[in-house]
DNA sequence: TATTGTTATACTCTATAACTATA
DNA sequence: TATAGTTATAGAGTATAACAATA
């Protein structure tokens, strides 16, 4: 093989895996989510979906009939962002706002059968990409990573 | 316990954690991220760093002597953004941009000594703050953690 | 007085393309 | 021709404060 004369310069980033901060779970935790987040939302891009209102739609199809408060606390934005995420989604006909009866300031999200149907294709690709996308890991390994990611996503409830 | 005339409403999200979208990957690694995230800048702040300075700082303190190419791809931050980042840790005087002798187009980020000395102090920050924010799990949890997300996190190498 | 949802706004982050200097 | 770094800019995402309706 001819690799004599191999560049003084490393061209890949190896190197830099071998430090501290490689080893921080806050860096490996962005990183391995930046990517996570990434492939999630290329397949999503054929419903026209990205994560975010997914996951309204989600818990809306799974009839939790969550608040607005509820969803800014759970996904863990601010209120104002998720007028216009519920926006977004009522425009194309898949939730509606149902104001609560006994506290009218209170608007609970309830899915159509449009979303249902729309939440249920893009549950599909969801599911598919999970699989591609964490194939590095086994399914043991895979159920391992869901229960520690679970409590510390839980810790401040 | 005058607790009998609770409200009709469960005031928590806790019933929002028995959907579908709440066992996602995808979902967990975001909500967890975004945690992780907000705690290390706050840890962070009184340094006036953030998490993605400090990386880079972390990174020139190791004697890595990244180009700004590698950081590019080790933080996966567009190149544009790699600049802005440096120019700010020049600004304070912690790292230094090094010509490469050999490719002069090559920029190597280099650590000062002052450079050094700020990276061990926002250092012992991070570390306390990542045993107090991981604390909910135990030692050998946290190395599962660390070597899944590892393996996560160096796939497209 | 406090809270839900809403609007407006400013700020930060991100993505893209074009430019320069070197190779 | 291709690559490293830079600049400019538009778009997406985020944070904050103030408001109306209701509790």
């Amino acid at each position: 093989m001819d690799d004599t004369a191999v560049s003084t310069r490393e061209s890949s980033t190896g190197r830099l895996w071998d430090t501290q901060v490689a080893g921080d779970l806050a860096f490996l935790m962005a990183r391995a989510n930046a990517m996570s987040l990434a492939a999630a939302n290329a397949a999503l891009a054929d419903e026209g979906l990205k994560v975010r209102p997914y996951s309204v739609l989600a818990l809306a199809a799974a009839d939790a009939r969550p608040t607005q408060r509820e969803l800014s606390e759970f996904l863990r934005l601010d209120p104002s962002q998720i007028v216009a995420l519920i926006d977004d989604l009522q425009d194309r006909g898949w939730v509606t706002r149902e104001p609560d009866p006994q506290d009218r300031r209170v608007n609970v999200v309830a899915v159509t059968k449009a979303g249902r149907a729309a939440f249920t294709r893009a549950r599909a690709r969801v599911q598919r990409h999970q699989r591609e996308h964490f194939s590095v890991l086994d399914h043991d390994e895979i159920a391992v990573l869901r229960g520690l990611l679970r409590r510390l996503a839980r810790v401040d409830e």
